[in-house]
DNA sequence: CCCGAATCATACGTACACATATGATTTTGC
DNA sequence: GCAAAATCATATGTGTACGTATGATTCGGG
């Protein structure tokens, strides 16, 4: 009762459901989904979200900083930043010091938007790992740092 | 010693790198560029590499049902199958005794390349997991399917 | 001090991921 | 047995995510 298929060579069964990546994947799916239905209404992201919270912490950063901060590619958290600069949630200023660098920082709105939405951020990470008790909790995220 | 910054009002402070979803994101992300740094080669996405190994094991599934077999929603597995059709790894035929379904299956080339791809698929996983001992990847993988 | 290397931001292309809408077909409940 | 509900595949739009390329600016070593 080892649970585990064999082939006829004697591998074993390559099954999609034991694979991690594939764990990983859905369950940040359902992770992303329970960040959703508890922001969607405020028409904000999970990685918008990210952003927005750096910003919050550090005040003023570079628009790759942020994205080294926050795990995003200079792509990635370019497309972000474009889209919350156009909502009027952050702001860019050019670097006196550096040429290259434009600064970025919440705005009066979005600092307004994030002390309203910190709160239910504890919330979605509670109901993320709600099926696991105290002590796995603890355990998981200690693994999940480990691997990322 | 709690290592937990405390605002002025008393709360937790909101940390980016404590937060299950962020860590989520990021092990996905890891998992993601180990497969495609080991599978890249082939051209083959992890979602792709799902879709085909569920083919390989069910031999005959309709699109919908695909997806739910591999986390895909309609849309998804819409775009995932049509870039596999393209590229003549599946084939589709009209369900005989279903008039709305497609039923797919994999080509002779999609077999093929499946039986050289799915030994690298356990290298995958393997390296996903490999920065933990053998007792803490059984128990991360339990966690994660409790979570997905 | 200056030229090559590195960094910054942007642009473009491909591929998930999901919401929503649509038309065709099948299943259901009465 | 038929109308309403459900399912199937497709289509469109927004938002990550990353590779690659580009031009501007800064940094580094000789």
């Amino acid at each position: 009762m080892s649970g585990e298929k064999q082939t006829r060579t004697g591998q074993k069964a390559y099954r999609l459901e034991d694979q991690a990546g594939h764990l990983l994947r859905r369950a940040h799916q359902r992770a992303t989904a329970i960040f959703l239905e508890r922001l969607g209404g405020a028409d904000i992201t999970p990685t918008q979200f990210a952003a927005l919270a750096k910003l919050a912490d550090e005040g003023e950063l570079s628009q790759n900083h942020l994205g080294r901060l926050t795990a995003m590619d200079p792509a990635t958290i370019q497309g972000v930043t474009r889209r919350l600069k156009a909502r009027g949630l952050i702001t860019g200023r050019a670097d006196p010091t550096d040429g290259r660098r434009t600064l970025l920082s919440l705005s009066a709105k979005g600092k307004r938007l994030m002390n309203k939405l910190f709160p239910e951020g504890f919330g979605v990470s509670a109901e993320i790992l709600q099926p696991l008790s105290a002590a796995e909790k603890k355990q998981f995220l200690r693994f999940l740092k480990r691997l990322s």
